[in-house]
DNA sequence: ACGAGCGTCACCCGAAAGCGTTACGCCCCG
DNA sequence: CGGGGCGTAACGCTTTCGGGTGACGCTCGT
């Protein structure tokens, strides 16, 4: 029974990362958490073998999880999850006790190759590193424009309607649906909506 | 300074809730949680003078939740929402220290003066009752082929996507989606895919 | 036995949406 | 200084949506 625990606070990365790591042969149980403190919460009651976290949350952050975590079960076996931009944020975790780290944008396989080496070598230390390919991803940014327009989106409003509110054209509004669809990846407005939902850029 | 606590798993009623006793006069401070976990970790924090529960979530639940939140804190008062299919629950949860409850299709009128009441009376409980006007609503129930293609829907898939998908002509798929729509009140696709996401029928 | 809700399909039609493209001023970064 | 992102706006064009309506069979509950 090998269970991971994925803290992260965009649903759309810890789906994403739930779902590579389910495939890491031997690993039967994945569960999720979407900030540190849920992650301290349940730990007692709900360990795991191996957490992958977010450096970058609300509330305590990734750093200062890891190190609570530590100092109250140093058993616990923790891999960060990164960006470029926090790498003093790694060396901070990796003092306060993570085993290592892992850029956001590591592949697939790189993700899988590190989980499954972390499982297998109870005392194993992940040698700084950079990986390349944007697989995990991080959350789009959008303008406020951008945002809210989404917003309106999201409440069933015309692209016309949304000009109105915003004091905009509906040509206006249009190109930055335009934009903010390039951003996300969208392909239409609903889908859109779901990505800001699933992102968290919306509610 | 007066505080209330409202959980509730939707986050839909949530909003609604927190509007709703946002206009109680001397309510001063509405705080949400989304389960009964997150109430009882944040009590101590973050008590409130009345807590407003759902008694139907996930986890926890509301009955398990009050009976904890009041056997460590036997000041705490709360006042259940429930619908007319959990009447035992509620019973249950009176027992376990509930001050009262309230159906969740009760008026806006009565929920503020069964709010007001709780606070102003320490001692109060609530006589069963029953209420009329749908106003803080439960989650509209879609069918599974409605859930599908609303689901298609926040993937990006057009009607006629959505169609091949399911083995359905696109025509049928416009059908489905002009009942969703309906039933959610929503005003166009991504609207409904927005309402989806705020009732927790899609993820 | 009847209506209601569901699943399926179809046709029409006007109103949006979405795409490509262009454009101009602004500001920031290299 | 030039390029890139942003905010604003416009035009044309095609596709899709959403609403209205009708229809048929099934199942369920009253």
């Amino acid at each position: 029974m090998t269970s991971i625990l994925v803290c992260d606070d965009s649903p759309l990365a810890r789906e994403t990362l739930r779902r590579a790591v389910a495939t890491v042969p031997g690993v039967d149980r994945v569960t999720t958490a979407s900030s540190g403190e849920e992650v301290l919460r349940r730990w007692t009651a709900d360990r795991a073998d191996l957490v992958l976290m977010d450096v970058r949350m609300p509330g305590l952050g990734g750093v200062e999880t890891v190190r609570r975590l530590v100092s109250s079960d140093p058993t616990a076996r923790v891999v960060m999850l990164t960006m470029a931009e926090d790498l003093d944020g790694v060396a901070l975790a990796v003092a306060s006790g993570a085993r290592g780290y892992l850029h956001k944008d590591a592949s697939r396989a790189e993700l899988r190759a590190t989980v499954s080496q972390a499982l297998a070598d109870p005392t194993w230390r992940l040698a700084p590193r950079r990986l390349r390919p944007a697989e995990v991803g991080s959350a789009p940014t959008l303008t406020a424009r951008e945002i809210q327009v989404l917003e309106g989106m999201s409440h069933g409003r015309s692209n016309a309607e949304i000009g109105r509110d915003l004091f905009l054209s509906e040509d206006t509004v249009k190109t930055h649906a335009r934009r903010l669809f390039k951003k996300l990846g969208a392909s239409d407005r609903a889908h859109a909506v779901a990505l800001g939902f699933r992102w968290g850029l919306v509610r």
